[in-house]
DNA sequence: TTGTAGGCGTTATCAG
DNA sequence: CTGATAACGCCTACAA
């Protein structure tokens, strides 16, 4: 199909050796040569077979994403970074979307393996399951292994985390200085990166002296879902003037609901969401939100792998600070 | 480093051949020796190498997935999608981010066309230039190639677009309909997709009868250039009573201005978004917005590029119909 | 039913 | 400086 190094060869009245010599600019050829076989290989549109030539360089130079749904906007966030910064260094990424479930997850674990990827990076804290570090040393356990704010104890995984514990610990503190002292975290999904920031929530409650039990909220992962268990929050605890959600768009649903019951933002209730995305700048009013430094965790994230790769011994485990964008709803 | 099909042959005592037979179930192999080998298989982890594989059946089972930037919303969906049913079928997408410019398009194209890609979706009107043509013909030739929501006239190219033309054209229909008629279309890129609706726009006016100029306003391709583009378009044309702006996040952006002015949404002025994106949804009001149908789009888009490769033929060129959605802004 | 031999497109290691 | 030759891991005749 394709123009090997073999036609090349012939038409230059060389062997093959000469025209993988040239193609990989290596020394020892004749100037003359070079020059001729390059010629032709532009002329015939010539492009190395990546697969061949990874068969005997034992290199696919793929790196593996995988990822629930590359829908959710942080994990795009995500995704793109990533991607940037591995194709910059000549790597390209294969990517799943895998869903939630572990046994589906390990079945992509296992494409990568076949694949012979030569990293993998997985995106989001629902990695962090025993199933998944089951499957990670049992068939992924050759190469090195990212998870983006998570982290599985294996010599191969590496863990690049955001402190959104201490982040919202933060915006409790913030809340309490600005004399906002009922306060609300709104859950959806029982991630381990939202049960973090729960703790976060629990803890800087305690940190303020406050002996009250927590007052945490479930609600449907949608924006739908935060707008119903808005309101129905505010029916139930009228009292709350402050309410923290595990996540932006749950956030704006909540603004929303404040808005349609005529509660003053933030002037009777502050609202802060958390990954400081763009659905914070479209909810009116504008959303306060935790920035968990999305971008610099998937940058961190390529270069650990990257790093790791070259055999670099780099940290298990790092830890990105998370800050407070202060906008309109605090 | 990784186990081979003659690691398992010597364990088992029979040869390499044998093995392959037991891996790929065919027949013409004792059940005795092939439940044996199977066993070994599950002992040691092996899965087959991909790579390899596919260089002696000439087949990569990936597919180069290019898009300017997926952390636009329309194109994350899209390559979501696209995804999903390649993988059902057994595919793997290689994604990369190109950016705008077309040289860098050049270079991926390259790229796909090393790996051996068995096909290619390039996600956006954007890879309508001749550049890419250009490129396609010379170093993508040999394998299907979709455009999503564009076309490129090569024998080998496909194309799936979304009839957001005659989409727009109906919302002007409906603006009449509701008495607005001092309508004004925002646009930010102008790219061949928001050509098409501003090209919609125009027919649409002359449809109604109306033989003014139309109202074109340009933009930043972002929520503040929307949001100031449309504070302007409102001071100079206090008279507007309906603006249809070429994606959502701008419509949001414009909502936000005219709600800042004063200006009551939909009695004074209408607003109307393309795409029908969350972005609406968590607008305030929520918006009216075009329908373009991306996700059928994008698994037209899949399942076009899955029967070219199985030599099934199926139209160069589909449309797909837009619908209006309305909410609060109409 | 099984094994042998050859080849997929490259690179690497030797000789020459 | 250049050319055989042997890998890389797998599959597919063809032969046994």
């Amino acid at each position: 199909m394709s123009v090997t190094i073999y036609d090349i060869a012939k038409e230059a009245g060389v062997s093959a050796s000469t025209v993988s010599r040239a193609i990989n600019n290596k020394d020892g050829i004749h100037p003359e040569t070079k020059k001729r076989i390059l010629q032709l290989l532009k002329k015939y549109n010539y492009f190395p077979n990546e697969t061949a030539r990874g068969l005997v360089t034992k290199a696919s130079r793929m790196i593996g994403i995988l990822v629930s749904d590359i829908r959710t906007m942080h994990h795009t966030v995500s995704a793109y970074f990533i991607e940037r910064e591995l194709a910059k260094q000549g790597y390209c990424c294969i990517i799943f979307n895998t869903g939630p479930e572990d046994e589906v997850r390990t079945d992509y674990i296992q494409i990568l393996k076949r694949r012979r990827v030569e990293g993998a990076i997985l995106i989001g804290s629902t990695f962090q399951t025993e199933a998944i570090k089951e499957a990670i040393s049992k068939y992924l356990n050759d190469v090195p292994v990212v998870i983006v704010n998570g982290y599985l104890d294996l010599p191969n995984v590496y863990g690049v985390l955001a402190d959104e514990m201490n982040g919202v610990s933060d915006c409790v503190k913030l809340w309490y200085s600005k004399g906002h002292k009922n306060l609300a975290f709104v859950i959806d999904l029982h991630t381990p990166s939202n049960e973090l920031k729960m703790l976060g929530f629990e803890q800087g409650l305690r940190n303020m002296g406050d002996k009250r039990a927590p007052l945490i909220w479930e609600c449907e992962s949608s924006l739908q879902g935060a707008y119903e268990a808005t309101k129905k929050l505010m029916e139930e605890h009228p009292e709350v003037d402050g309410i923290i959600y595990a996540v932006d768009l749950l956030a704006a649903g909540g603004v929303r609901a404040l808005t349609d019951m005529g509660i003053a933002i933030p002037e009777q209730v502050s609202v802060i969401g958390i990954d400081n995305s763009i659905y914070g700048e479209i909810c009116n009013p504008r959303l306060t939100s935790l920035d968990n430094k999305l971008m610099d965790l998937s940058i961190s994230s390529a270069r650990i792998l990257m790093d790791a790769l070259q055999k670099q011994l780099t940290t298990k485990k790092i830890l990105v600070f998370s800050s407070i964008v202060e906008r309109e709803t605090t």
